[in-house]
DNA sequence: TATGAATGAGTGTTCATTCAT
DNA sequence: AATGAATGAACACTCATTCAT
């Protein structure tokens, strides 16, 4: 019994990673239910076997990616460290995260997309995006707090930061010349504040 | 011979509009033609008259898009004043016609996904977006050669700069509550490089 | 206003020419009103001034078809000559006709393959092979009276007549090597009867 | 693992000969997907598991047609006896297949039409009634070497000979009450060469 | 009379989902 | 659990016909 279960969560998590990864090559909406199937190795009919719906395919992969971002953010805000070293690990995290997982990052794509399904949209993005503020936003002020010079709102500045983020991911994805890697000192060089100077003391001393 | 209620210009341009409305508010995927007929007031057969296609209404749409995108970067690449200056008027040109069309913006994200359509993408997105930084770094290469202190590579820094422009239009797309427009001072305060330290004279002395 | 109605005529005898050009060329199933009144040099809703409806236009063509083989056969039979002399101006005189005006007898592929359109069909094609079929049966019997050695009952000779003049018409229109006006004495050769013995006199003796 | 009803090939015959009665009935352009899988018992989409698109039901009707013509062909043609008798065989062949299959025959009616669509023709009839011909007056020319006095050409004879049978065939499919099986007879004594002097004693001895 | 824009019923085809085996 | 044949609702697109000008 216990293997069945396992074999079972392991079946689901194949079909899921063959979605993502259908859905990365040819978006959503191009997907078709027997892509997916083929993909996976398994018959059309299976799919449904271990998924409602090929919406909620789209759901489940949505999830994954938040499930991924709130552990990047956890691990960041919970971390030790002053509150800029904290932002920039954090920063660091969900570039590496997306790279890491580029079908994942492409779904993305799609469930922009799908923020305008309404309520039955695969995740309330905009939550997930005004959550993903607030922990910057504090972060920032901590930073501020603990010396860091800010120069503009810090509510502000953490949007500005998530959309630089994002939309170097965005162009990444759009163009996969562009190197998130290569972007992710100039972003925390541009977007994050200097460090504090007393939080190091001075070396040449 | 008087048309019956528009000349073909107009028509034409009218279901564009309503493509465009009906686009912006379910996705292109779930946009069907006889929605874009009823927002238009014509008949299903009638959009046919004037487009090709349901793809060929996207395409359109995306040519309207890059062509509005090119006339602000025209306009501020061209106009007067140093190279900061004329950055700023592209961040603010850029965020002003975006927010000023707000369902050509939504359509963004149908043309994001449909990036992945390959050749036959609506736009070559990838393009649009190589040249508009292209622009950008050459105009922060100029404003750093004017005596702009610039911290990182021009190209880096016009990725993230594009970046963070439509990072925070995609996070005002998903969730209308994000004001594009009080993110203008802060992106321009962020992620351009200061003013030269001639153009205003020292208050130090 | 004579020359109005004459006018009105020759239109319409134009229109239905195009048609016919435009059957002959791709078929009734596949010919447009917009190719016919293309063909015709006349806007689309024009052709609704003289014709009702796309099926008119093949009922019309048909009726000019049997209304030029009537003429055919009221030649013939009403001809001068010994029966047999008139079946030969007969067999003669439909393959001149059909081959005088080949986009009408391409038509005829669209009025046989028509035929089964049940009483609405462009023309009642049985009635006029049978009356085709009975009066050369007649012919047939008046040269077996008149000394022509008749092998076969009349009535399905007149059949197998019938059948390999529209069969010889029937390969050229598939096949435009095919040379129907070359088919006509062989036709006339093998099935016709042999010219009564008295017709000519003895050249052996 | 036991198919729901029948196995592919079958079900797929199935479809085929529904499509042929429903073509044979209403005529190819008149018939619509719907009645095709109405008349075959099955859903519409079943249609499209089993074929690509309505008109390859027309290809494979027309496929099973030259396939049972190149049968009798063959069969005829080589044959034992003389030239004539294989005429004979081949005449008789012909018109008991069609009646055999009278749907089948009904296609025809369409196939002549489709023969304008060009190269997408469903078939290419042409070629089929060249190589008919050919074959036929191979077969006339060694009757006449054989002994049976040949008065024309025999390419000729030939066109003669299958327009003659291909027109009686016509004749019955627009008119049912024309019989086919009483002209074979008349076909065969009107249009095949005399048996050879030889192979009757001369009954004036 | 002539036009051609507008209409909308009709249809081939697709594909998510179901279900008998 | 697994399959894949079957289903039928949905939809893009066509085109004969109408009608305002």
């Amino acid at each position: 019994m216990k293997p069945r279960r396992a074999d079972r969560r392991t079946r689901r998590e194949e079909i899921l990673a063959a979605a993502i990864r259908v859905f990365a090559r040819r978006g959503y909406a191009a997907s078709r239910i027997d892509d997916i199937a083929q993909e996976a190795g398994v018959a059309k009919g299976s799919v449904y076997l271990y998924f409602d719906s090929r919406e909620q395919l789209l759901h489940v992969a949505a999830e994954a990616f938040t499930a991924r971002s709130a552990a990047v953010l956890a691990e960041a805000a919970a971390g030790r460290g002053g509150a800029r070293e904290r932002l920039e690990r954090l920063v660091r995290g969900v570039v590496a995260m997306l790279t890491a997982e580029p079908d994942l990052a492409r779904v993305l794509l799609d469930l922009w997309a799908a923020s305008r399904w309404g309520p039955q949209s695969p995740l309330d993005l905009a939550a997930t995006y005004r959550e993903y503020r607030a922990a910057i936003a504090a972060l920032l002020e901590e930073a501020t707090a603990q010396g860091c010079p800010g120069a503009v709102d810090a509510h502000a500045h953490a949007t500005v930061l998530v959309g630089a983020i994002e939309g170097c991911v965005l162009q990444w994805l759009i163009d996969p010349e562009v190197d998130p890697a290569a972007l992710v000192d100039p972003l925390v060089r541009l977007l994050l504040p200097e460090p504090a100077p007393t939080t190091r003391p001075d070396p040449s001393r």
